[in-house]
DNA sequence: AGTGCTATGATAGACGGGTTCTTTTGTCTA
DNA sequence: TAGACAAAAGAACCCGTCTATCATAGCACT
């Protein structure tokens, strides 16, 4: 009647007790021989071995976990799984937690909605995680209140800072910098920004740093464009740009998807690339679908920021936890679709 | 002295018993608050969610593992992360599980090297899971003498079947026909293939649909050429078949983003598509990367695989476990690369 | 006073692995 | 033959959750 048999004839996992009793030795025995410690006799041994190997013994995750309050495997928790942001995320964390030997424990979210902070690590922590990873790629809408969990690390992977958790991601705002000093060094003053949908964290720094830099340099920003992050929508914002703005000398696109999607509307409309207008994307994530890229852009380094997200969510014994934001730089590619303005 | 502290100073997790007396309450009645079963008085049950609150209490995953012998989480082992194949399988294998109230735990083994059955599913086993999923894009060196786990169910996403394990993938032979099938119909004869590497086993299976198709036709097939996937070397292929082919009529590349390589080259070469050349590619994955996409492709339903893997993987009680082999059927997506062939 | 119900506590055990303490067994030496 | 000592193996218990009993108290309704 017991909801799992606890005799012989079911599907119960093979337990240590199962192989002792095979073995016809204490279950103690057996746990020295699985862990191989000392002062087992090669008889014996060699018994304990051979019955495991026949029922097929594994040790028990929960059993083992339970006992030494460690799981080895850290949670991550995010919306939709194929966002290139998202992608680049569980790739980087991934190679971390392999470094430490350790899987990862993934739950993906709405595909599009926002959640919540709270409710993202309520059910992380139920689930066996030794830190949680939260990727916020919208604003959630408790974030300014949300309080961690006590007893167990946390790292919000967003540009924006936390006073009480530690936050982690790529510099969206400062690859604006980089690509945008670029632009000026070449001489471009009139630079049209084409920005992924606004409810994006990284659109909203991307597009404070466009913003930023032109004003910076007292340069009056021209109305901002929004996308969807596809090359299509890239297509028709470059398309309306070419019939609508005869000054403008340059196009910074929010990502890369977007600025080839540009740049294949500006070609359409007769204009040259580079030579009349410049296009600059981020992300370089167009090689492998692309031949012979030519965009200038900026690239992050996606396994360093998953290392330090996973260092922070699992800090090893004593670097235990300040809050710190952390933001890692991205590095321009110039490659050929920027030049010096037309005269 | 102890390893992990028993009284209320140090780190330990708050366990029930904690929260029974902070709450004055035995342990069984914050069992029965947590569980939301009756027979608990309104003040008590608040008194008890209220010391819940203050202590950060958090049910322990272990213990209650042990107690009821499932993880709700299923294991999932990729070689590549990034690459198109495993990141579809992440994506329809999260949406199964969200529908089923589950994470993902995933171990990405190397990224470029093969790696055995046998040690993955050792890996696996060790994790909490209640099911296992390995991803094999490349055949494993033990894959005919591999003997899955008993008491845990295993799954191996590829094309190739096995007598003791399930297998499911997309049918990346089905495609090919598919395809080839259309080509034949528009009255191309001539076509050429532009593959994956050789090692993978989506590229046999695409690679062999496209020989058998062209055998049962009685056209002999003109030596496939070898990519890596990337548009690059897509670009590559399509040089040297406009170069030095010039009875052919279309060409197969067995992913989309070589096959818009392909494109690229032969309008490079001088050529036009379709007019000149029809080209098919298989995923239909370019949309987010290329404006108006024109590419004649095949679509796989990856949230139905992903349902299939998920539930063979971890059997509704009763539905245990034959051995099965399941194909995914794709879908023929007719876009502009293709048409009749010139006379 | 008897019956029936609800609320709670006390106690124990199952689950599986690991640690600590203790006991048994075996061998060597005085 | 007794004593010393080490190796081998066993017994007990812990980790935290959940369930299964049983016991007890309080209350209400007959």
């Amino acid at each position: 009647m017991a909801r799992r048999p606890s005799n012989d004839t079911g599907t119960r996992p093979v337990s240590m007790a199962d192989v002792a009793r095979a073995a016809g030795v204490s279950q103690q025995t057996v746990s020295r021989v699985a862990n191989g410690l000392p002062n087992v006799n090669e008889q014996t041994r060699q018994r304990v071995q051979a019955a495991m190997q026949e029922l097929g013994f594994r040790p028990s995750y929960a059993g083992r976990s339970l006992r030494d309050g460690r799981y080895h495997s850290v949670g991550l928790c995010i919306n939709d799984v194929t966002k290139f942001g998202n992608l680049s995320m569980i790739d980087g964390i991934a190679s971390a937690a392999r470094e430490h030997n350790c899987a990862i424990t993934l739950v993906e979210m709405s595909k599009t909605e926002e959640f919540s902070l709270a409710e993202a690590t309520r059910r992380m922590a139920a689930l066996p995680v030794d830190g949680i990873i939260i990727g916020m790629s919208r604003m959630a809408p408790d974030f300014e209140t949300f309080d961690p969990l006590p007893g167990i690390g946390t790292v919000i992977v967003t540009m924006y800072a936390h006073p009480r958790v530690t936050t982690v991601d790529s510099d969206h705002y400062g690859c604006s910098l980089l690509l945008m000093d670029h632009l000026f060094e070449l001489g471009h003053e009139q630079i049209r920004y084409i920005g992924g949908p606004s409810f994006s964290v990284d659109e909203q720094f991307r597009r404070a740093g466009w913003q930023d830099a032109l004003e910076r340099k007292h340069i009056e920003p021209v109305e901002p464009l929004e996308g969807d992050w596809s090359a299509n929508s890239g297509y028709e914002a470059g398309r309306y740009l070419a019939e609508h703005d005869r000054t403008m000398t340059a196009i910074y696109a929010a990502n890369d998807q977007m600025a080839n999607g540009a740049i294949a509307a500006l070609r359409d409309s007769g204009l040259r690339v580079p030579e009349d207008v410049s296009v600059v994307g981020v992300d370089d994530s167009l090689d492998d679908f692309v031949a012979h890229n030519e965009l200038t852009t900026v690239r992050f380094d996606l396994h360093q920021r998953g290392r330090e997200v996973f260092e922070h969510a699992v800090p090893e014994a004593g670097t235990a936890g300040k809050t710190v934001a952390i933001r890692i730089p991205g590095q321009l590619i110039i490659r050929h679709s920027t030049a010096i303005p037309r005269a």
